[in-house]
RNA sequence: GUGGGCGUAGCUCAGCUGGUUAGAGCGCCAGGUUGUGGCCCUGGAGGUCGCCGGUUCGAUCCCGGUCGCUCACCCCA
């Protein structure tokens, strides 16, 4: 088979594969820029230690990292948000606050491939920095919403379900979590509905829970909704304060007209350590496709990273799932190839004439295509075809010595006769 | 990193419990004469049957290894 063969994890995107990786990168540019955003990059190659401090444990393990002939040890770009925390470093202070961008980079991490999961992908970024209201929360989420209607997908295909960490740690630290025990519950409550209620309780009575402040940690996501939770714990002020947050966030994507796209659901928590607030996630609503989306608020990266304190809240949205899904509901465009005009020559005399006209219609902004060696009309018409051209422009000695064209339209089939002046203008 | 399934032309797949020149459809290329596409007809190119080794008189078919793909686990950006 072949000699080089495709790194593993990586794709090739012939031009019929790389319609849908573009339908999707367009798509999420111009939501980005609906609500006011801002596109930015950086490198892909970046200093190892700029991920292994601040990226967590599982990020850092499956670096695409290796040593430079300079002898500096770097990674291809797992995740963007530390390079933005480090352009925002330097110039955050200047920009106008609060500050909108986003990026489509491709990514990279070294992890044995599965569905969903390749060792590269390109995922839209959206980041609000430098605004703590909860407004900000409910404007990146509409983004990420926006971003999948976009391409097609409704309420009966997705959901964000929408979730507060601060929350969860008051209610835990009411049900007698102790403090140091919060990320390991977190832990288990990420896995809910993904492993066994046995393999829960087995976890959360790791970490010391008695039997009742397990019972009672548990029912925290039986149906609970936020106005269950106010009237349980609504004295504690930590719970009524991030509560009053969440609710917030829920009123105004309400009044964006979202309210069908977004749900409370506690057991929401994300990976990465450095979330502080809201968190919530996308996901297909017949749930057979891991997340197509994460995010959330993280207002102590930015200052970590070496900045001014800044808050923030982003997301990440990949493609492959996204194409996966759009896939599935038949939403992919489908292939198609188009040419405003193929030149047809009967015969080599007339290709200087050709090549003339050629020029006349590309600088007026017309895509131009012809045979590139002398060939039968028939051959010629048959490429015309294929390359999807809408009218073919023939060229024959009788036509050369009138100074006109034959200009069929390959739609109707209909032929008419114009003279060079009228095509070239 | 762990485990399961798969690996035959560019693509989708056949190949009857191992037996001589491995097939089909689609695609591609060339024709169906002299200035016209999509349909149709004819022909052609293209495969060391992923790779290495073993069993056997003989292996695409059985066994082992390896690589790749894929699904799940782990974990999740």
């Amino acid at each position: 088979m072949p000699e080089f063969a495709r790194l593993p994890g990586f794709r090739d995107f012939p031009p019929e594969e790389l319609g849908l990786k573009s339908h999707i990168l367009d798509a999420w540019r111009r939501v980005s820029r609906r609500y006011g955003f801002e596109e930015y990059d950086g490198p892909p190659l970046e200093p190892l230690e700029l991920y292994v401090e601040k990226s967590g444990d599982e990020i850092v393990e499956q670096l695409y990292a290796f040593e430079d002939k300079g002898g500096r040890w770097v990674a291809l770009r797992p995740e963007m948000t530390p390079s933005l925390a480090r352009i925002l470093a330097e110039r955050a202070r200047a920009l106008p606050k609060p500050i909108r961008w986003f990026t489509a980079p491709q990514l990279f991490r070294y992890e044995r491939q599965q569905r969903g999961r390749l060792r590269e992908h390109f995922q839209w970024n959206v980041d609000i920095v430098g605004e703590t209201d909860v407004a900000a929360d409910a404007e990146v989420l509409a983004v990420a919403i926006d971003g999948l209607r976009e391409l097609g997908l409704t309420s009966e295909d997705f959901r964000a379900r929408v979730s507060h960490r601060g929350l969860l740690a008051a209610l835990l630290g009411r049900c007698g979590v102790r403090e140091e025990a919060v990320p390991a519950a977190f832990t288990a409550i990420d896995k809910l509905g993904r492993e066994t209620g046995e393999r829960t309780r087995a976890r959360l009575a790791e970490i010391g829970l008695g039997r009742e402040q397990l019972d009672e940690v548990l029912s925290l996501f039986e149906g609970a909704d936020t106005v269950a939770i106010a009237s349980r714990y609504g004295e504690d002020a930590a719970v009524a304060r991030d509560l009053r947050s969440v609710t917030r966030c829920f009123e105004l994507l309400d009044a964006m007209g979202l309210a069908d796209y977004v749900q409370f659901d506690l057991t929401i928590v994300r990976g990465l350590a450095y979330y502080t607030g809201t968190v919530f996630e996308l996901f297909d609503c017949r749930g057979e496709l891991r997340a197509i989306c994460g995010g959330g608020r993280y207002d102590r990266l930015l200052e970590l990273v070496g900045g001014d304190p800044l808050p923030a809240v982003g997301f990440g949205m990949g493609d492959v799932v996204l194409a996966e899904l759009l896939q599935e509901r038949r939403l992919a465009p489908p292939y198609s190839r188009a040419v405003d005009y193929y030149i047809v020559t009967i015969g080599p005399a007339e290709r200087p004439l050709a090549l003339r006209i050629a020029r006349r219609l590309r600088d007026r902004g017309h895509s131009v295509s012809y045979a590139l060696a002398d060939q039968s009309v028939k051959k010629q018409f048959s490429s015309a075809n294929a390359e999807g051209a809408r009218r073919v422009v023939i060229l024959g000695p009788e036509e050369a010595a009138a100074g006109v064209v034959k200009v069929r339209d390959m739609a109707s089939g209909g032929e008419s006769t114009i003279s060079l002046e009228e095509l070239g203008g």
